[in-house]
Order: structure tokens, then sequence, then C-alpha cells
DNA sequence: GCCAATGGTCAAGAATTTTTGACTAATTGA
DNA sequence: TCAATTAGTCAAAAATTCTTGACCATTGGC
């Protein structure tokens, strides 16, 4: 059915929410900042996930500008997916809910 | 099926997103930001939602703490659901990410 | 007593989200 | 050349979440 798009975001904070809703990218998120993540290696360690769950996760967080996509020109030639500058500047706030949580 | 219940939130702020996800969680946080919030009244504002939909919500947040639950004893004799002091401690930081969304 | 309002519960169906599995295409190692 | 790895896409089925509509009990006004 149709939706008809009637808050455009009203609230920050709702709009943030959303974009970090969902089974897997809030997992996604932590293990980017741990350093760069992959496409594969997801899937491996995100026991239960599927590509296709991984694949939007992945493409969402990159539109929303939570992640930056690399593409690696080198040896193996791959794709490695980290933290953007936006993404960090959450992290910090991020920081100070695990001392109220 | 049966959900196998894996990760006892091994990241903080995961479960925090989780408890704030859903349709109408976020909508009935900011409500009640601005003062008591009750049952019908929400069913009322919040357009498209259902009684089903606010009840468990509100039984959830509350579970939670981050509302509380109140009988208003007097004159008409309803129930309010204000912030609790954990809900009000999170607006803080939430009023941060406002800031850099 | 009757009717409306408050604050719910419950079962069923609709809608949304997620998983499964088949398939693709380029790169790399042997 | 063959096989494996990487990084996906797509359609369909399964699981989850949400809405609809019926129902219920208490309070309050008239």
């Amino acid at each position: 059915m149709e939706e008809i798009e009637s808050d455009p975001a009203q609230c920050p904070v709702e709009g943030l929410l959303k974009q970090l809703s969902g089974k897997w990218k809030p997992q996604i998120f932590r293990m980017a900042l741990a350093g760069p993540v992959r496409f594969n290696a997801l899937l491996r360690v995100l026991e239960g996930s599927s590509k296709q769950a991984i694949a939007v996760a992945l493409k969402e967080m990159e539109q929303q500008n939570l992640i930056d996509k690399k593409v690696i020109k080198l040896k193996p030639l791959h794709i490695e997916y980290t933290l953007s500058e936006r993404g960090k500047s959450l992290v910090v706030i991020f920081r100070q809910l695990e001392h109220l949580v």
C-alpha cells in the first residue's frame, strides 16, 4: 500500500534512530568502529545474517553518510567500508550514552 | 521459530536503539517530553496508530523504565504516563545529537 | 438506568522486514 | 584452465510488526 510519508522528520533524533534501526546496522556500525569492514567478512561474522541484508544495510548506511565505500585497487582488489566523518562524530555521543544506559 | 537470543546486548547503545525502535515509540517519547501523556490522547494525535500499538509501546517503554505510569485517582480518574528519570537523562544527550544530525 | 469516555485485551489479516537460495561477473592462485 | 574468493542481485518464502475490528470493565454525567 502507499505510504503517505507524513512526517519529514519533525524530530531530528527520530531520523537518526531510523537510520540505525534494523537487525544488522548497529552491529555493522560497531564493527566499522574497530576498523574497515568488508562484505564477506561481515557475512561470516554476523551469524544468521544474509547477503541481501548486509548489502542493503551497507547501501543505506552509505547513502545516509554513516560509512564510506572505498574500492581498494591493489593486491587482492576488494572493497572496504569505513566510518565516515559523520559516523565518527556520532560515536562521541554514543560513548556518553553508554554511561547511563 | 525459536529465537536463540544470542547477544545479551554486547553493545549498550544497541540495546537503547532497540528500546526506542518501532513505529510509535519515538513520537510517544517526544510527546512525553512536553508533559504527561494519556492513552486515548495519543491514539487521537498519532494518526494511523492503533490501540494495540499504543498499548504495547507504552507497556514496553514502562518496563524499560523510559516512562512512568501513574493512576490519577482524582476528578476524572485517568492514567498518566510521564518521562521517568532515566528518560529525562537521555534527553540531555539527544539534544546534543540534534546539533550534528 | 443509559450513554459516552477512559483504558485496555484479543484474534485475525495486512504490511513490512528478513532469510533462503539461485544466479552473475570480475579477480586471483595453482 | 579450473576453482575459489570477492561482491553483489533478484525473487520468493518465512518471520516479524502493525492495523483492524470486536469485545470488556470502570467511571461519570444526566
